[in-house]
DNA sequence: ACTTAAGCGAGACGGTACGTCAAGTCTTTCC
DNA sequence: GGAAAGACTTGACGTACCGTCTCGCTTAAGT
């Protein structure tokens, strides 16, 4: 993937540049949305030249994943204790995530254009999706270790379970801020994580 | 909201064009996506001038709004007898809905686009989320009235219910389909619901 | 040739556009040369948008062609009641021509791009070099209904004679004043007049 | 100009790259005109790096200047016992080098060039201009020997007279060729020395 | 039948961004 | 220090679409 092949010859690339043109992209993307970002626009905030960018991402579509995606890295899971405290957390991680008014612009946007272009969804998938569906198995881990949840007994049935979940909790925050356009309040997260955890009470008092 | 004034001077607009020019916004849609619809190109499909298109909705938001808005009509609320049988009938029709190409293409695209232009947002509230929102409001008031679900005590509280409730449906369905890319299948609608249910398996315990 | 096809539909095309664009390529022409001249500028000084100059000529040589033929129609053959005086008179008329800057721009690289497409090269030869043509054919015509001149016995002779008269004439002024650089005086054009009616005299003198 | 500082200190320049890159050069202008013809081409038909190109000669127009002076140089007078046998050789190899389809599109857009750019006019004089008028200082001098010439009486109308036949034969010959396109058949070239030692015949008879 | 007013198709118009390309410069590493 | 490689800035290219406009024509309703 990585090609490390001795020393490349000629002038090497500005190693600056792909920073500056990823917040540039970002910025921009803040500002004016996505109908309103041009190329020309965030190659002149980025203080670089529009062949730079397409020399690094073929398409704007490119660009923006890549934006994004540096952006979503932040996430991560913290084994708080308690399996509602973990959800509670990451709920509120990713809800301070979408109130950055250039993720907002760009999320939607993207899983929008990705509807159309196989490749851009396989982009998204690999970049912004796939990590963070490993939140969601950090926690159910963590809580396993915990006690709080039963060992899986059947692969195929987990994995159903855990991508009913991860929907869930991603589609219900995505729509209730972007969609909707409510806040995602303590409250409100509290709410829906009972909401979350009420079938593994079920399952407690059941047992 | 509606011109009633009275016998209108002048040609009279034609009336089949409305129709066709939404089909025609449609099939673009599911072929080209939002970033590939043109206004010209609806127009040569709808067999219009591109006038007749601006004459009747201000915009290519407009436009698309009015024509998904269309499509989403058709949604309804059944009262089947049970709580679980209207929630697998009402997801199983929004899945349905989500199936259709140019609703995909279309859905994700008006909410990004909505983000940014509070215009676009109002209308596609109107248009698009609060008659999806009756759906809930409709099931909720049906279960009341066969007494699986106790009468509101507070109105406040209600009203969340209900926002949660629609965010967390909408939302993943949405999710699943469009993003996640995975079809809605009887089993994971069955599931789905079970999940919704969970809260209420409780109270009724708890009762 | 002209389209007089009845009614045209649409807007019909802005009929002063076009004269302000011709006369904006000759003055940008004159200020910046062939290689400096840019679409984009000739609109601005036409006040015109870039793709209305699309729109009415398919290419940049095609646009010069167009300036530069309308220049040459000017020319004109005035019978002055003598070979010389005729030879004379359109010689300096196309002298004078040539001191404009904008032509002397445009020429050169007009046959210099002309020599590699075809196309242009056709386009050169109908727009500007047959009309000039013709200034040879009314001269030696007239000398003819002077006296002059014999009548032609040999059609094919004849028109390699005013081949050669032509490519004399032409070649000639456009060397002394755009390659060698120097002006054409009246001194000058007439020597010029002397060397050309110097096969005649041998004739008169050999009758 | 030339440098003849002893042992350069540093990797001597490749000998043989010059050479390579005015042949790629004509080549490239042969196949492609002057629009068409691009420094990276040429660096790359020469197989050398661009930065040679830049190292070498300061732009685009010295080194097409450069290419085609260097195949301009073949041309030389021989004294073939009569001034007609002269001008005739003189001509025809013109018309020779004005085949070659390099030439063909160099020529006219390096005169067409010169006429905005004063310093590659110079150029072009220098390289271009002068060698081909010490043919017609040649031929003269050779005929003045030979005694079918008279002296020259005065400086400057002996000046003049070199100017007028200098003109005429390059812009004649060049006009024939590059922009009629006909070809300098050997009949042509007669009946055009006829024209060009008409005036001598006069003065001969007239002696 | 005759006016009036709007709808309609066609297509030109001024803009703005696109993605590409070439010119000429700069920055590496290797020789 | 020359040379190859290739990244860089700049700026024009020709295209596409937007949303507006201006035509000539059609279609009713009101006279």
């Amino acid at each position: 993937m990585t090609p490390p092949s001795g020393p490349r010859k000629g002038r090497p690339r500005n190693a600056d540049a792909d920073g500056a043109i990823l917040a540039a992209t970002r910025e921009a993307l803040a500002e004016l949305g996505w109908g309103g970002l041009t190329m020309g626009d965030v190659a002149v905030r980025a203080g670089v030249a529009k062949t730079t960018l397409y020399r690094r991402w073929p398409s704007k579509n490119e660009l923006v994943v890549a934006a994004v995606a540096e952006q979503l890295d932040e996430l991560e899971m913290a084994d708080l204790g308690s399996l509602r405290a973990d959800i509670e957390a990451v709920v509120a991680q990713f809800a301070s995530l979408l109130s950055a008014p250039e993720t907002q612009a760009a999320l939607l946007a993207l899983f929008a254009e990705a509807t159309r272009d196989p490749l851009l969804r396989r982009r998204v998938r690999e970049a912004i999706i796939e990590p963070q569906k490993r939140l969601v198995l950090a926690g159910r881990a963590a809580a396993q270790s915990r006690g709080e949840l039963p060992l899986d007994t059947c692969e195929e049935t987990a994995s159903a379970a855990v991508d009913i979940i991860f929907d869930t909790v991603a589609g219900t925050v995505v729509h209730r801020m972007l969609v909707s356009g409510e806040p995602a309040t303590p409250d409100w997260i509290s709410s829906f994580a009972t909401l979350l955890l009420a079938p593994l009470a079920g399952i407690g008092a059941g047992t």
